[in-house]
DNA sequence: CTTCTTTTTAACCAAATGGTTAAAATATTA
DNA sequence: TAATATTTTAACCATTTGGTTAAAAAGAAG
């Protein structure tokens, strides 16, 4: 029996190809030959591999959703200080969003169109703890009086926003504001560092001696 | 010669039928039979409007695309404190996603789909002069030491960002964090001003007396 | 060599969908 | 009323697209 794990055998190029056409064109938009085409190979052969455009959709789907939020439960439980906690989040935030540019704006899309049908396929990926957690840390941060009170959700929402929002607007920024895909890496490069102090420095209460 | 200025006629209905089809499916994912059906219509009378899918949907996204950015360039050349014009931005910016909240997702969408298409149907909109002012104002507040040294593109990302995610990832904080419509409502209305508050705290330079 | 798996070739089908038409019916307006 | 504009009805067509098949060819493994 032959198995396929090596990244040159063909179920593996085709759902690497079909990822890439899925999260450009969105489900209807997605062309099964394009995938063949990108994958090198022919469609009766997607059909050897996938039944259908569905079944290969739900597969890359399932896989893109678990990928959307960093794995940062360990560090969170072990790490005390919360600026430190903020700094390391954004930062594997951004690093993520980096390694999948084009992720969230596939996500966002999918569910918009069809948020039921979507969270039937990932029912079975239970909550994570994480921002319970993280809800533990800053509730703490704000009793001990070394963060302003804030909303958590609010929160939440802003160091999000400002992880994830560049990769979504990307296309429209580079036209808007004229800048090349080089100068955009620079920047999201930058962010990791400048969104941390960003969000630290609107919620951090400054001793002032 | 019947005009049609009345939102009851048929035209409007269609135009507004339209919008909100493609702005919730993409193009591809839009049909134009839910298109008439929406608008009381049918199929035929679309023909007589408008010739195909794409010359509607390209009325559409022109339109919409114009309202992608608030009216706020007066204000911004007749204000002088940094500060409100934040203030007034951000709350402009929240305002126009409230009116329209499903607008940033279907411009990302078909941007990120075919940018030369779409840039290609908008290229007579001039550049807007907005961000120019914006950039003045804020160099000006550097200059004279209100706000601390940022670059001017990573600020208006910030605001941005914060302005217009929430609007892209409602359907999935919805799901993840639970909460209604109406909470999230609410937490919209509350942004106008904890957003603003948000950056200027990280961008004001304090006088520690 | 034999067997099993992978891949191609080259068709073909069915359904969905955008698009089209002609005629009649209904409003609207001059 | 006559003329014009709007809307419906009820077909129909062409194309795209996802899906299917059967056979052969090529590769891998024992």
């Amino acid at each position: 029996m032959a198995v396929q794990v090596d990244e040159s055998h063909a179920r593996t190029r085709i759902l690497e190809a079909a990822r890439q056409e899925f999260f450009k064109k969105g489900y209807e938009g997605a062309r099964m030959q394009a995938i063949a085409d990108a994958a090198g190979i022919n469609k009766a052969l997607l059909h050897y591999y996938f039944n259908n455009k569905e079944t290969l959709f739900n597969e890359i789907f399932e896989a893109s959703f678990r990928k959307f939020i960093p794995h940062v439960e360990e560090m969170i439980m072990q790490e005390e200080d919360i600026f430190i906690i903020i700094k390391k989040f954004v930062h594997a935030y951004i690093s993520l969003m980096q390694s999948q540019p084009s992720l969230p704006l596939f996500l966002f899309h999918e569910i918009n169109k069809d948020a039921d049908r979507v969270f039937k396929l990932i029912f079975n990926n239970a909550q994570p703890t994480m921002m319970l957690h993280l809800f533990q840390k800053v509730d703490k941060a704000q009793k001990k009086n070394l963060i302003k009170p804030i909303r958590f959700e609010q929160l939440v929402m802003n160091i999000m926003s400002m992880c994830v929002f560049p990769f979504l607007a990307k296309p429209m920024m580079q036209r808007v504001m004229s800048f090349t895909d080089s100068v955009f890496d620079d920047m999201m490069e930058q962010r990791k560092q400048l969104v941390a102090d960003f969000i630290i420095d609107s919620i951090q209460i400054k001793n002032i001696q």
